[in-house]
DNA sequence: CGACTTAGATAGGAAGCGCTATGTTTCCTG
DNA sequence: CAGGAAACATAGCGCTTCCTATCTAAGTCG
């Protein structure tokens, strides 16, 4: 049989998945701790004695995910040397993530939502934007005018969750060169000056 | 005493306007009908009499009020001559909203929530959005190439709700200037031409 | 191999949910 | 002013929810 440390993991690992999938698909207020314990092929019980009840999912979820889509972008930006081919990697990793078939902006929806009306899960997703805002920054430092104080970070993952909303709303209405285009004014706007 | 239709009158807007409160505070799954009833002083009978059930209130929700931001955006936008003074005037209306002193993201937030798993609900969505993408489209079709299929719509409220969205997230990062060189940088990008 | 620990299952309680059926008050109409 | 309809209140049914207390089986270690 496995060891106790393997079969442990496992079931964390299956709890996290169905929390994922569950979240995503009918929010976290409509998943109850049953049923994502019951897609896991778990039970309630295993939920509250690996984390503390649904909350304490949906943090380890925030941990853990969304740090995997930035390391796989900040690999591929290594790579690319021109500015459009830095903003299309970044757009293609939004638009057609590696892992988790689109279910990042439900998910991250969900997670909005939540934070908006409880302090910790808002500290938490304020820290990964911060994060965020500061990669990005230090991406395009320097580009264009170093001197500028950096503004593109807020600015362009703004707009790489609102061109995603609007994807999501219409897929055709969001097209992949329109998305490059407006990433790219985002990032000379915001980086060449901050206005006449 | 007032006319019946009055009182009617009266009623639904109580509703309407505890609802409003309450799903921006707590999310729509997250608001018991008693609790709209309790803060409209109401009660749960008068939800089910004017419209039918929880559901219904947020359709009504979703009709009525962002009709009316658009209506003073639009009526704002009028007397705008320059590219600048209209950004500024769109930024401004959504940065800082005439009505509803910024619940409008987190409800705009809990809608979209819901709509990912209800199918009239993303309908709604969905043509509302499309006519604000019109509208946007219109408001700025010709300002620097008419040829070019306008894609300016989506991209320009992706970015404002994108821009909001961080906003939220720390205030300071995302200035008045800011947003408004980030905007100006997408309809410049999506009018003048889609790609090299 | 026996003592102990750990992982997770099981069962159930208390509370909250949406919704309906029925009752009461207020207004309008003839 | 009587009768009816409209506007809302009240009470409660049936269901689901989160969570805890308790128990069992599997693993670990001296």
């Amino acid at each position: 049989m496995a060891t106790q440390g393997e079969r442990r993991a496992e079931t964390r690992q299956r709890l996290l998945d169905a929390a994922a999938e569950l979240f995503a698909e009918r929010g976290v207020e409509g998943s109850s701790v049953d049923a994502i314990a019951e897609r896991a092929e778990r039970t309630s019980g295993a939920i509250y004695d690996h984390f503390e009840g649904k909350e304490g999912v949906l943090f380890a979820l925030l941990e853990g995910w969304v740090d995997d889509v930035a390391v796989a972008i900040g690999a591929e930006l290594a790579t690319a040397t021109s500015l459009d081919e830095r903003l299309a990697t970044i757009w293609r990793n939004v638009s057609d993530p590696p892992t988790g078939d689109g279910r990042w902006i439900a998910l991250e929806h969900e997670l909005w939502s939540y934070a908006a009306r409880n302090a910790d899960a808002r500290d938490h997703l304020a820290r990964r934007y911060r994060a965020a805002w500061d990669g990005v920054d230090e991406a395009f430092a320097g580009w264009d005018d170093p001197r500028v104080p950096s503004a593109v970070g807020p600015a362009l993952i703004g707009l790489l969750l609102g061109l995603e909303m609007m994807r999501r709303v219409d897929p055709n209405a969001v097209t992949d060169d329109m998305a490059i285009a407006a990433l790219r004014g985002v990032v000379i706007a915001t980086t060449t000056g901050v206005h006449a």
